[in-house]
DNA sequence: GTTCTTTTTGACCAATCGGTCAAGAACAGG
DNA sequence: CCTGTTCTTGACCGATTGGTCAAAAAGAAC
Protein backbone atom coordinates (compact mmCIF):
# COMPACT_ATOMS: atom_id res chain seq x y z
CA UNK A 1 0.00 0.00 0.00
CA UNK A 2 1.39 3.74 -0.68
CA UNK A 3 2.80 5.12 2.58
CA UNK A 4 3.58 8.99 2.17
CA UNK A 5 6.16 9.43 0.87
CA UNK A 6 6.51 6.87 -1.60
CA UNK A 7 9.50 5.09 -0.77
CA UNK A 8 11.22 3.29 -3.92
CA UNK A 9 12.16 4.68 -7.33
CA UNK A 10 8.89 2.40 -9.03
CA UNK A 11 6.42 4.10 -6.01
CA UNK A 12 7.57 7.38 -6.71
CA UNK A 13 7.29 6.87 -10.70
CA UNK A 14 3.97 4.82 -10.73
CA UNK A 15 2.50 7.20 -7.89
CA UNK A 16 3.20 10.34 -10.46
CA UNK A 17 1.92 8.64 -13.31
CA UNK A 18 -1.39 7.79 -12.69
CA UNK A 19 -1.36 11.40 -10.66
CA UNK A 20 -0.75 12.62 -14.68
CA UNK A 21 -2.92 10.65 -16.17
CA UNK A 22 -5.51 11.49 -13.13
CA UNK A 23 -4.96 14.86 -14.08
CA UNK A 24 -5.37 14.29 -17.94
CA UNK A 25 -8.68 12.47 -17.15
CA UNK A 26 -10.28 14.31 -14.80
CA UNK A 27 -9.51 17.64 -16.08
CA UNK A 28 -11.30 16.63 -19.54
CA UNK A 29 -14.27 14.53 -18.32
CA UNK A 30 -15.04 15.65 -14.61
CA UNK A 31 -14.82 13.28 -11.56
CA UNK A 32 -17.98 11.16 -12.81
CA UNK A 33 -17.27 11.34 -16.54
CA UNK A 34 -13.48 10.00 -15.80
CA UNK A 35 -13.34 6.54 -15.32
CA UNK A 36 -10.28 3.99 -13.89
CA UNK A 37 -9.86 1.98 -17.24
CA UNK A 38 -9.04 5.28 -19.16
CA UNK A 39 -7.03 6.28 -16.41
CA UNK A 40 -4.93 3.43 -15.87
CA UNK A 41 -4.87 3.16 -19.66
CA UNK A 42 -3.28 6.78 -19.83
CA UNK A 43 -0.81 5.55 -17.01
CA UNK A 44 0.52 2.67 -19.15
CA UNK A 45 -0.96 0.12 -15.97
CA UNK A 46 -3.34 -2.44 -15.67
CA UNK A 47 -6.20 -1.61 -13.82
CA UNK A 48 -5.60 -3.74 -10.58
CA UNK A 49 -1.77 -2.18 -10.78
CA UNK A 50 -3.48 1.19 -10.54
CA UNK A 51 -5.38 0.45 -7.26
CA UNK A 52 -2.21 -0.78 -5.61
CA UNK A 53 -1.00 2.27 -5.90
CA UNK A 54 -4.58 4.47 -4.98
CA UNK A 55 -7.43 2.96 -2.85
CA UNK A 56 -9.81 4.22 -4.94
CA UNK A 57 -10.59 6.41 -7.78
CA UNK A 58 -11.39 9.34 -5.28
CA UNK A 59 -8.63 8.97 -3.47
CA UNK A 60 -6.43 9.72 -6.97
CA UNK A 61 -8.78 12.93 -7.48
CA UNK A 62 -8.62 14.08 -3.91
CA UNK A 63 -4.77 13.42 -3.96
CA UNK A 64 -5.13 15.84 -6.82
CA UNK A 65 -6.85 18.58 -5.59
CA UNK A 66 -4.75 18.76 -2.56
CA UNK A 67 -1.62 19.07 -4.74
CA UNK A 68 -3.42 21.74 -6.96
CA UNK A 69 -4.58 23.80 -3.70
CA UNK A 70 -1.03 24.69 -2.56
CA UNK A 71 0.32 25.79 -6.01
CA UNK A 72 -2.63 27.48 -7.04
CA UNK A 73 -2.53 29.80 -4.85
CA UNK A 74 0.88 30.22 -4.66
CA UNK A 75 0.76 33.39 -7.12
CA UNK A 76 -1.71 35.14 -4.64
CA UNK A 77 0.87 34.64 -1.72
CA UNK A 78 3.36 36.31 -3.49
CA UNK A 79 1.55 39.46 -3.48
CA UNK A 80 3.95 42.16 -1.59
CA UNK A 81 2.31 44.43 0.74
CA UNK A 82 5.98 46.65 0.44
CA UNK A 83 5.27 46.69 -3.26
CA UNK A 84 4.32 49.32 -5.91
CA UNK A 85 -0.02 48.80 -5.48
CA UNK A 86 -0.18 48.97 -9.14
CA UNK A 87 2.92 47.11 -10.24
CA UNK A 88 2.12 44.37 -7.60
CA UNK A 89 -1.39 44.20 -9.03
CA UNK A 90 -0.16 43.67 -12.58
CA UNK A 91 2.44 41.25 -12.43
CA UNK A 92 -0.43 38.99 -9.84
CA UNK A 93 -2.28 39.15 -12.95
CA UNK A 94 0.74 38.18 -14.93
CA UNK A 95 1.56 35.43 -13.08
CA UNK A 96 -2.01 33.53 -12.94
CA UNK A 97 -2.05 34.12 -16.69
CA UNK A 98 1.39 32.10 -16.70
CA UNK A 99 -0.56 29.61 -14.86
CA UNK A 100 -3.67 28.98 -17.63
CA UNK A 101 -0.82 29.13 -19.99
CA UNK A 102 1.36 26.82 -18.54
CA UNK A 103 -1.09 24.41 -16.60
CA UNK A 104 -4.33 24.44 -18.89
CA UNK A 105 -5.09 20.39 -17.23
CA UNK A 106 -5.08 21.64 -13.89
CA UNK A 107 -7.45 24.89 -14.34
CA UNK A 108 -9.76 22.64 -16.03
CA UNK A 109 -9.56 20.19 -12.99
CA UNK A 110 -10.24 23.02 -10.99
CA UNK A 111 -12.89 24.63 -13.01
CA UNK A 112 -15.03 21.39 -12.61
CA UNK A 113 -14.88 20.94 -9.62
CA UNK A 114 -15.96 24.47 -9.01
CA UNK A 115 -18.89 23.95 -11.36
CA UNK A 116 -20.30 20.67 -9.69
CA UNK A 117 -19.98 22.62 -6.88
CA UNK A 118 -17.01 21.82 -5.17
CA UNK A 119 -18.18 18.61 -3.09
CA UNK A 120 -14.80 17.36 -2.53
CA UNK A 121 -13.41 21.25 -2.29
CA UNK A 122 -15.71 22.96 -0.16
CA UNK A 123 -13.67 22.93 3.25
CA UNK A 124 -10.42 24.11 1.46
CA UNK A 125 -12.57 26.95 -0.39
CA UNK A 126 -14.22 28.48 2.90
CA UNK A 127 -10.63 27.66 5.10
CA UNK A 128 -7.10 28.35 3.44
CA UNK A 129 -8.65 30.13 0.85
CA UNK A 130 -11.20 32.27 2.18
CA UNK A 131 -8.48 33.06 4.75
CA UNK A 132 -5.37 33.77 1.80
CA UNK A 133 -7.66 36.19 -0.15
CA UNK A 134 -8.93 38.22 2.72
CA UNK A 135 -5.58 38.76 3.81
CA UNK A 136 -4.39 40.04 0.31
CA UNK A 137 -7.44 41.89 0.36
CA UNK A 138 -6.94 43.96 3.31
CA UNK A 139 -3.37 44.66 1.84
CA UNK A 140 -5.66 46.10 -0.85
CA UNK A 141 -7.96 47.83 0.81
CA UNK A 142 -4.94 49.53 2.50
CA UNK A 143 -3.76 50.99 -0.40
CA UNK A 144 -6.79 52.62 -1.62
CA UNK A 145 -7.24 54.17 1.31
CA UNK A 146 -3.68 55.35 1.51
CA UNK A 147 -4.89 56.86 -2.31
CA UNK A 148 -1.89 54.73 -3.98
CA UNK A 149 -4.78 52.80 -5.82
CA UNK A 150 -8.41 53.53 -6.96
CA UNK A 151 -10.91 53.13 -4.75
CA UNK A 152 -12.10 49.08 -5.67
CA UNK A 153 -13.48 46.62 -3.66
CA UNK A 154 -10.69 44.11 -2.88
CA UNK A 155 -12.93 40.73 -3.22
CA UNK A 156 -14.18 41.56 -6.08
CA UNK A 157 -11.23 42.25 -7.71
CA UNK A 158 -9.23 39.26 -7.07
CA UNK A 159 -12.00 37.44 -8.11
CA UNK A 160 -12.09 39.33 -11.58
CA UNK A 161 -8.69 38.46 -11.83
CA UNK A 162 -9.51 35.39 -11.32
CA UNK A 163 -12.35 35.27 -13.78
CA UNK A 164 -9.92 36.66 -16.85
CA UNK A 165 -7.20 34.31 -16.60
CA UNK A 166 -8.69 31.48 -16.14
CA UNK A 167 -11.33 31.56 -18.80
CA UNK A 168 -8.21 31.88 -21.14
CA UNK A 169 -7.07 28.09 -20.03
CA UNK A 170 -10.65 26.75 -18.86
CA UNK A 171 -12.70 27.92 -22.27
CA UNK A 172 -9.81 27.94 -24.56
CA UNK A 173 -11.90 25.97 -27.44
CA UNK A 174 -14.47 28.64 -27.31
CA UNK A 175 -11.64 31.61 -27.27
CA UNK A 176 -9.46 30.14 -30.22
CA UNK A 177 -13.34 29.66 -31.96
CA UNK A 178 -14.12 33.34 -32.15
CA UNK A 179 -10.60 34.85 -32.61
CA UNK A 180 -10.51 32.75 -35.48
CA UNK A 181 -6.83 30.81 -37.02
CA UNK A 182 -3.40 33.38 -36.92
CA UNK A 183 -4.26 34.57 -33.12
CA UNK A 184 -2.01 33.56 -30.28
CA UNK A 185 -4.62 34.13 -27.28
CA UNK A 186 -1.97 34.38 -24.78
CA UNK A 187 0.14 36.58 -25.91
CA UNK A 188 -2.89 39.39 -27.03
CA UNK A 189 -4.39 38.05 -23.86
CA UNK A 190 -1.52 39.51 -22.07
CA UNK A 191 -1.34 42.92 -23.09
CA UNK A 192 -5.31 43.00 -23.04
CA UNK A 193 -5.70 42.34 -19.41
CA UNK A 194 -2.49 44.47 -18.74
CA UNK A 195 -4.35 47.48 -20.48
CA UNK A 196 -7.46 46.85 -18.46
CA UNK A 197 -5.89 46.44 -14.75
CA UNK A 198 -3.82 49.47 -16.09
CA UNK A 199 -6.66 51.90 -16.44
CA UNK A 200 -9.07 49.80 -13.25
CA UNK A 201 -6.18 50.44 -10.79
CA UNK A 202 -4.21 53.52 -11.55
CA UNK A 203 -5.71 56.00 -8.90
CA UNK A 204 -6.91 59.26 -10.25
CA UNK A 205 -4.45 62.27 -10.62
CA UNK B 1 -41.92 9.05 -31.37
CA UNK B 2 -41.88 13.08 -30.99
CA UNK B 3 -41.93 15.07 -34.04
CA UNK B 4 -41.69 19.20 -34.43
CA UNK B 5 -43.11 20.91 -33.07
CA UNK B 6 -45.13 19.05 -30.88
CA UNK B 7 -48.32 18.01 -30.59
CA UNK B 8 -50.76 17.22 -28.52
CA UNK B 9 -50.90 18.72 -24.52
CA UNK B 10 -48.86 15.89 -22.76
CA UNK B 11 -46.06 15.37 -25.34
CA UNK B 12 -46.03 19.43 -25.13
CA UNK B 13 -45.62 19.36 -21.25
CA UNK B 14 -43.50 16.28 -20.73
CA UNK B 15 -40.66 17.05 -23.45
CA UNK B 16 -40.47 20.90 -21.53
CA UNK B 17 -40.24 18.14 -18.13
CA UNK B 18 -37.62 16.31 -19.63
CA UNK B 19 -35.52 18.93 -21.00
CA UNK B 20 -35.55 20.72 -17.94
CA UNK B 21 -34.65 17.41 -16.00
CA UNK B 22 -31.60 17.03 -18.41
CA UNK B 23 -30.77 20.88 -18.12
CA UNK B 24 -30.45 20.12 -14.14
CA UNK B 25 -28.72 17.05 -14.45
CA UNK B 26 -26.02 18.11 -17.17
CA UNK B 27 -24.98 21.46 -15.84
CA UNK B 28 -24.31 19.07 -12.51
CA UNK B 29 -22.40 16.58 -13.87
CA UNK B 30 -21.98 16.99 -17.46
CA UNK B 31 -22.32 14.61 -20.51
CA UNK B 32 -20.80 11.61 -19.40
CA UNK B 33 -21.23 12.28 -15.76
CA UNK B 34 -25.07 12.56 -16.54
CA UNK B 35 -27.39 9.27 -16.41
CA UNK B 36 -30.35 8.60 -18.02
CA UNK B 37 -32.06 7.36 -14.41
CA UNK B 38 -31.23 10.85 -12.95
CA UNK B 39 -32.84 12.73 -15.76
CA UNK B 40 -35.87 10.34 -16.18
CA UNK B 41 -36.65 10.68 -12.00
CA UNK B 42 -36.20 14.30 -12.19
CA UNK B 43 -38.37 14.56 -14.74
CA UNK B 44 -40.82 12.41 -12.89
CA UNK B 45 -41.06 9.29 -15.38
CA UNK B 46 -39.76 5.89 -16.25
CA UNK B 47 -37.14 5.81 -18.30
CA UNK B 48 -38.65 3.69 -21.12
CA UNK B 49 -40.95 6.55 -20.82
CA UNK B 50 -38.04 9.04 -21.23
CA UNK B 51 -36.48 7.50 -24.42
CA UNK B 52 -40.26 7.72 -25.84
CA UNK B 53 -40.09 11.22 -26.45
CA UNK B 54 -35.77 11.39 -26.54
CA UNK B 55 -34.47 8.57 -28.79
CA UNK B 56 -31.16 9.02 -26.66
CA UNK B 57 -28.88 10.34 -24.23
CA UNK B 58 -27.22 12.65 -26.88
CA UNK B 59 -30.69 13.85 -28.43
CA UNK B 60 -31.92 15.67 -25.08
CA UNK B 61 -28.04 16.80 -24.61
CA UNK B 62 -28.28 18.37 -28.58
CA UNK B 63 -31.77 19.68 -28.07
CA UNK B 64 -30.38 21.90 -24.99
CA UNK B 65 -27.39 22.73 -26.74
CA UNK B 66 -29.54 23.92 -29.73
CA UNK B 67 -31.71 25.93 -27.49
CA UNK B 68 -29.06 27.39 -25.41
CA UNK B 69 -27.10 28.96 -28.43
CA UNK B 70 -29.99 30.76 -29.76
CA UNK B 71 -30.83 32.31 -26.16
CA UNK B 72 -27.41 32.70 -25.24
CA UNK B 73 -26.47 34.88 -28.13
CA UNK B 74 -29.58 37.15 -27.78
CA UNK B 75 -27.58 39.34 -24.88
CA UNK B 76 -25.04 40.39 -27.70
CA UNK B 77 -27.61 40.42 -30.82
CA UNK B 78 -29.19 43.57 -29.13
CA UNK B 79 -25.88 45.14 -28.90
CA UNK B 80 -27.18 48.68 -30.98
CA UNK B 81 -24.53 50.32 -33.55
CA UNK B 82 -26.61 53.41 -33.34
CA UNK B 83 -26.25 54.10 -29.52
CA UNK B 84 -23.90 55.65 -27.12
CA UNK B 85 -21.03 53.16 -27.59
CA UNK B 86 -20.11 52.92 -23.25
CA UNK B 87 -24.11 53.09 -22.71
CA UNK B 88 -24.47 50.49 -24.93
CA UNK B 89 -21.67 48.01 -24.15
CA UNK B 90 -22.32 48.56 -20.17
CA UNK B 91 -25.76 47.62 -21.01
CA UNK B 92 -24.92 44.23 -22.73
CA UNK B 93 -22.72 43.68 -19.29
CA UNK B 94 -26.04 43.87 -17.35
CA UNK B 95 -27.92 41.55 -20.03
CA UNK B 96 -25.04 39.33 -19.10
CA UNK B 97 -24.86 39.76 -16.38
CA UNK B 98 -28.61 39.10 -15.24
CA UNK B 99 -28.35 36.04 -17.80
CA UNK B 100 -25.93 34.63 -15.15
CA UNK B 101 -28.11 35.29 -12.06
CA UNK B 102 -31.92 34.03 -14.02
CA UNK B 103 -30.21 31.23 -15.86
CA UNK B 104 -26.98 29.49 -13.49
CA UNK B 105 -27.63 25.91 -15.09
CA UNK B 106 -28.04 26.95 -18.94
CA UNK B 107 -24.50 28.77 -17.90
CA UNK B 108 -22.77 25.83 -16.20
CA UNK B 109 -24.50 23.50 -18.74
CA UNK B 110 -22.66 25.98 -21.61
CA UNK B 111 -19.59 25.75 -19.03
CA UNK B 112 -19.70 21.81 -19.12
CA UNK B 113 -19.23 21.46 -22.72
CA UNK B 114 -17.09 24.31 -23.23
CA UNK B 115 -14.12 22.66 -20.67
CA UNK B 116 -14.47 19.09 -22.04
CA UNK B 117 -13.55 20.52 -25.81
CA UNK B 118 -17.20 21.52 -27.15
CA UNK B 119 -17.44 18.09 -28.73
CA UNK B 120 -21.15 19.01 -29.32
CA UNK B 121 -20.91 22.06 -30.14
CA UNK B 122 -17.65 23.12 -31.94
CA UNK B 123 -19.55 23.94 -35.66
CA UNK B 124 -21.93 26.35 -33.61
CA UNK B 125 -18.85 28.30 -31.68
CA UNK B 126 -17.14 28.51 -35.44
CA UNK B 127 -19.94 29.24 -37.02
CA UNK B 128 -22.44 31.15 -35.43
CA UNK B 129 -21.00 32.61 -32.65
CA UNK B 130 -17.97 33.65 -34.70
CA UNK B 131 -19.66 35.43 -37.26
CA UNK B 132 -22.07 37.65 -35.07
CA UNK B 133 -19.15 38.41 -32.79
CA UNK B 134 -16.87 39.24 -36.05
CA UNK B 135 -20.12 41.77 -36.51
CA UNK B 136 -19.99 43.20 -33.14
CA UNK B 137 -16.33 43.67 -32.76
CA UNK B 138 -16.83 45.30 -36.10
CA UNK B 139 -18.84 47.46 -34.89
CA UNK B 140 -17.14 48.13 -31.70
CA UNK B 141 -13.88 49.19 -33.96
CA UNK B 142 -15.72 51.57 -35.42
CA UNK B 143 -16.71 53.46 -32.13
CA UNK B 144 -12.65 53.50 -31.44
CA UNK B 145 -12.13 54.42 -34.09
CA UNK B 146 -14.46 57.26 -34.21
CA UNK B 147 -13.14 58.12 -30.17
CA UNK B 148 -16.14 57.33 -28.97
CA UNK B 149 -14.44 54.52 -27.27
CA UNK B 150 -11.12 53.70 -25.68
CA UNK B 151 -9.06 51.66 -28.26
CA UNK B 152 -9.46 48.54 -27.33
CA UNK B 153 -9.02 44.98 -29.02
CA UNK B 154 -12.67 43.97 -29.31
CA UNK B 155 -12.46 40.45 -29.33
CA UNK B 156 -10.72 40.37 -26.32
CA UNK B 157 -13.47 43.21 -25.12
CA UNK B 158 -15.88 40.84 -25.67
CA UNK B 159 -14.10 37.44 -24.26
CA UNK B 160 -13.51 39.75 -21.22
CA UNK B 161 -17.19 40.66 -21.14
CA UNK B 162 -18.08 36.74 -21.07
CA UNK B 163 -15.49 35.52 -18.86
CA UNK B 164 -16.11 38.33 -15.63
CA UNK B 165 -20.14 37.77 -16.44
CA UNK B 166 -20.19 33.81 -16.38
CA UNK B 167 -18.09 33.50 -13.89
CA UNK B 168 -20.19 34.38 -11.27
CA UNK B 169 -22.73 31.73 -12.04
CA UNK B 170 -20.26 29.00 -13.09
CA UNK B 171 -17.52 29.67 -9.85
CA UNK B 172 -20.68 30.42 -7.58
CA UNK B 173 -19.88 28.47 -4.59
CA UNK B 174 -16.14 29.96 -4.92
CA UNK B 175 -17.25 33.06 -4.87
CA UNK B 176 -20.03 32.88 -1.90
CA UNK B 177 -17.21 31.05 -0.30
CA UNK B 178 -14.35 33.75 -0.66
CA UNK B 179 -16.61 36.71 -0.08
CA UNK B 180 -18.35 35.20 2.82
CA UNK B 181 -22.08 35.02 4.55
CA UNK B 182 -23.77 38.38 4.34
CA UNK B 183 -23.25 39.06 0.92
CA UNK B 184 -25.23 39.22 -2.16
CA UNK B 185 -22.31 38.59 -5.19
CA UNK B 186 -24.86 39.40 -8.10
CA UNK B 187 -25.62 42.95 -6.79
CA UNK B 188 -22.01 44.03 -5.76
CA UNK B 189 -21.09 42.10 -9.19
CA UNK B 190 -22.94 44.83 -11.20
CA UNK B 191 -22.04 47.60 -9.32
CA UNK B 192 -18.23 46.19 -9.47
CA UNK B 193 -18.35 45.34 -13.43
CA UNK B 194 -20.04 48.80 -14.11
CA UNK B 195 -17.15 50.67 -12.26
CA UNK B 196 -14.57 48.47 -13.98
CA UNK B 197 -16.21 48.72 -17.81
CA UNK B 198 -16.90 52.56 -17.37
CA UNK B 199 -13.00 53.33 -17.16
CA UNK B 200 -12.14 50.71 -19.21
CA UNK B 201 -14.09 51.84 -22.16
CA UNK B 202 -14.53 55.58 -21.50
CA UNK B 203 -12.08 57.57 -24.02
CA UNK B 204 -9.66 60.00 -22.37
CA UNK B 205 -10.70 63.15 -21.94
C1' DG C 1 20.64 -19.41 -5.62
C1' DT C 2 17.46 -18.83 -1.86
C1' DT C 3 14.26 -16.17 0.56
C1' DC C 4 11.49 -12.35 1.39
C1' DT C 5 9.10 -8.39 -0.17
C1' DT C 6 7.31 -5.58 -3.75
C1' DT C 7 4.94 -5.29 -7.98
C1' DT C 8 1.88 -6.95 -11.68
C1' DT C 9 -1.88 -9.35 -13.70
C1' DG C 10 -6.03 -12.24 -15.49
C1' DA C 11 -10.18 -13.61 -13.93
C1' DC C 12 -13.93 -12.22 -11.70
C1' DC C 13 -17.82 -9.56 -9.02
C1' DA C 14 -22.11 -6.92 -8.14
C1' DA C 15 -23.91 -2.64 -9.61
C1' DT C 16 -25.00 0.49 -13.00
C1' DC C 17 -24.88 2.12 -17.72
C1' DG C 18 -27.70 3.33 -22.21
C1' DG C 19 -31.14 1.30 -24.57
C1' DT C 20 -34.93 -2.35 -26.29
C1' DC C 21 -39.30 -4.66 -26.40
C1' DA C 22 -43.76 -6.37 -25.97
C1' DA C 23 -47.70 -5.72 -23.66
C1' DG C 24 -50.78 -3.04 -21.05
C1' DA C 25 -53.11 1.57 -19.66
C1' DA C 26 -55.02 5.88 -20.87
C1' DC C 27 -56.93 8.65 -24.12
C1' DA C 28 -59.37 10.38 -28.22
C1' DG C 29 -63.14 10.44 -31.76
C1' DG C 30 -67.14 8.59 -33.25
C1' DC D 1 -69.92 1.96 -26.05
C1' DC D 2 -66.27 0.55 -29.38
C1' DT D 3 -61.87 1.32 -31.83
C1' DG D 4 -57.58 3.11 -33.04
C1' DT D 5 -53.93 5.91 -31.38
C1' DT D 6 -51.01 7.70 -27.84
C1' DC D 7 -48.72 6.97 -23.73
C1' DT D 8 -46.59 4.18 -19.99
C1' DT D 9 -44.20 0.42 -17.92
C1' DG D 10 -41.78 -3.99 -16.01
C1' DA D 11 -38.67 -7.05 -17.54
C1' DC D 12 -34.74 -7.53 -19.82
C1' DC D 13 -30.17 -6.93 -22.74
C1' DG D 14 -25.12 -6.62 -23.48
C1' DA D 15 -21.54 -3.42 -22.17
C1' DT D 16 -19.18 -0.85 -18.81
C1' DT D 17 -18.54 0.72 -14.13
C1' DG D 18 -15.46 0.73 -9.63
C1' DG D 19 -13.31 -2.58 -7.21
C1' DT D 20 -11.49 -7.55 -5.39
C1' DC D 21 -8.52 -11.54 -5.14
C1' DA D 22 -5.31 -15.11 -5.48
C1' DA D 23 -1.50 -16.22 -7.79
C1' DA D 24 2.33 -15.25 -10.66
C1' DA D 25 6.30 -12.32 -11.86
C1' DA D 26 10.03 -9.24 -10.71
C1' DG D 27 13.32 -7.06 -7.43
C1' DA D 28 16.18 -6.82 -3.49
C1' DA D 29 19.31 -8.74 0.05
C1' DC D 30 22.23 -12.07 1.33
Amino acid sequence: MNLQPPRTRIQRKNTENILNAGLEVFSRHGFRGATLDQIAAEAGLSKPNLLYYFPSKEAIHVTLMDRLMQTWLDPLRKLDAGGDPVAELLAYVRRKLQMSRDFPRESKLFANEILQGAPRMLAALEGDLKRLVDEKAAVVAGWSRAGRLARIDPHHLIISIWALTQHYADFDVQVRAVLGAGHDPMTEAESYLVTLFTKLLTPEG
